[in-house]
DNA sequence: TTAATAACGAACAAATTGTTCTCTTTTATT
DNA sequence: AATAAAAGAGAACAATTTGTTCGTTATTAA
């Protein structure tokens, strides 16, 4: 790719997560981005269609990181390494979090994060799916599967947003603690 | 309260409630309230500061009557009627929510339901919250109560997602059995 | 009946959006 | 080093949207 384009994308990208930083979403506005970012209009309209394809195709880069890095984890170890392991890919999750790849908090503090939680629930769902499908677990049948995995990732991300809302005191071991003792009673 | 004025705020809501039945929040303008109410620019504006404004209010009086309700019967009976009632606060609010009241439903399953069920859950919090304080849980003390609480409001408020993502296929009362089945084991 | 008040409608400036030009600069390639 | 292709800059644009300010008309409560 053209050294000019990454150099505008990075821009827009950048001066995208400052401005969440600072306002919600739904406040900023093109021409802020443009002008923070230090680019023609015309430059950024030929990158993004909207406001809202930029925000998708930021989420999409995020979370398809974080989430792949989780992936290759689950299949080596499985939703947890073995029973009594201490390292889930929960808390592995949680780290990858804490260590704030690309500000990745900053977009999950800001104004807008059910946003970017959203994307990342759903990206979630799938890790948490995959995982039940290889390994056939034995749920009580009262229950539909369906609901179990929606019930891991959205309490998952409900934590997350706990964790956040309270200036994330404690730490990835901690919560994934915490998590696992709400989580695995009903496994 | 002056009848003009309650005719006028009941067209704004309910054109509002319809465009939302329609589009995204975030794509709806005033002009479009305006029009759809059939009340005058000047109107609107005598009655809400902003569109952010409008959605406030209606949220605070459809929750605050959902809650209030499910207030009243936890004073009664407590989280749950007793260990083996089938009536739980749970299935209250989730037959309130099928009843539809004010077409709470189709706000719930519009584009833009993630801005009403963080209303939702910040009023299921306080309700959660005085239910523990009053009961005086022992509850595992190495889990801190704060995260308890959240991990309930948030897996019902991602439960009822679920519901209205899947049609809401399933009965309060299954739903009921769900959710009491993956949180009171945690209790 | 009357005084208060709510709604209306037009017009307004300012800001935003997305597009279309032309012109300049930076690439990659030969 | 020369060149053609691609990317960015910048100005100007029409169309919307927002929130405000008028003067005027209708409704209400007393």
């Amino acid at each position: 790719m053209d050294r000019r384009q990454q150099k505008t994308r990075a821009a827009i990208f950048s001066a995208f997560s400052t401005l969440l930083a600072d306002k919600s979403y739904s406040k900023i506005t093109v021409q802020e981005i443009i002008d923070t970012a230090n680019v023609g209009r015309t430059t950024f309209y030929a990158h993004f269609e909207t406001k809202d394809a930029l925000l998708k195709t930021l989420c999409e880069e995020l979370f398809g990181h974080i989430i792949g890095s989780a992936m290759d984890c689950t299949h080596t170890h499985g939703l947890y390494s073995d029973k009594s392991a201490p390292e889930s890919v929960f808390c592995h999750l949680l780290q990858h979090l804490q260590e704030n790849d690309n500000n990745i908090l900053g977009l999950l503090s800001c104004e807008s994060s059910d946003l970017f939680l959203r994307y990342f629930k759903d990206s979630l769902n799938e890790l948490i799916r995959t995982q039940f499908i290889n390994q056939n677990r034995t749920t009580n049948p009262d229950i539909p599967q369906d609901f179990l995995i929606n019930h891991i990732s959205g309490s998952f991300v409900e934590m997350v947003l706990w964790w956040i809302k309270g200036h994330m005191k404690q730490t990835p071991e901690e919560l994934d603690r915490y998590f696992r003792s709400v989580i695995e009673p009903v496994l």
